[in-house]
DNA sequence: TAGCACGCTACGAAAACAGTAGCAATCGTA
DNA sequence: TACGATTGCTACTGTTTTCGTAGCGTGCTA
């Protein structure tokens, strides 16, 4: 299995485009693909269903999203329970420090109307 | 001008293929465009130069560079200084939130080897 | 005036994503 | 045991985004 077959860079790697691999930078590129921090985001109070999921994010092409979660699961930060799809305590960690990110955004968007 | 051709959404546009318009959802939207973490994270430390900040970014493309350069400009993250681009006070405030990520997935990247 | 570094654009190829349809498995119900 | 409803998920086509490379125009310097 090459680094550009499997579904996320390890330590080292190549990084889709990124050749440094340093850590922040294989998190940047696992983050910044469509969804992946709307998933944690919309997972982050209670499990949910693959469709339930899907609805929250505004009806994200379910090949995307099966492709992020695949993704998500393999780096350990979400799971399938019983009860559906729910963070680890990786993710949990991760979205405690996606978390502030919403209310800066509320400060933030509305000033961008100024355009 | 549309919102399908404006470069940031606004607070109620529809969001990338997501509807809601949540200051969260615009933030991420933005957020998850290629190498739009990384020009935050590589000004962090001082202006940098088109050509220099290109390097840092694993030699992206001038073009995604560029276009990520003005809607970073277009929602007033990152500003253009005698001295290079540089992040303006929101961009900083963002970095900042940002920044814990850094250590975070220091931890976090070496344990994926387990795979 | 010849070089050089600058910000930036153009363009074809490749990859990612959207949008829709639908399948196989599982469940509760009758 | 058959039925419909719901589950996770795949397949396919068309659009959007990104990549990778080449190179333009400007300003500075020697």
């Amino acid at each position: 299995m090459s680094a550009r077959d499997r579904p996320v860079a390890r330590l080292g790697d190549p990084v889709r485009g990124s050749r440094s691999g340093q850590p922040i930078m294989v998190l940047f590129d696992l983050l910044s693909r469509r969804w992946a921090m709307g998933i944690l985001w919309n997972l982050a109070d209670g499990p949910r269903t693959f469709r339930d999921l899907r609805e929250r994010c505004d009806s994200a092409s379910p090949s995307v999203l099966n492709t992020r979660i695949k993704e998500l699961r393999s780096v350990n930060l979400i799971e399938n329970t019983p009860g559906g799809y729910a963070l680890t305590e990786s993710g949990r960690e991760l979205f405690r420090h996606l978390e502030p990110l919403g209310d800066w955004a509320m400060d933030w968007v509305p000033g961008l109307d100024r355009g």
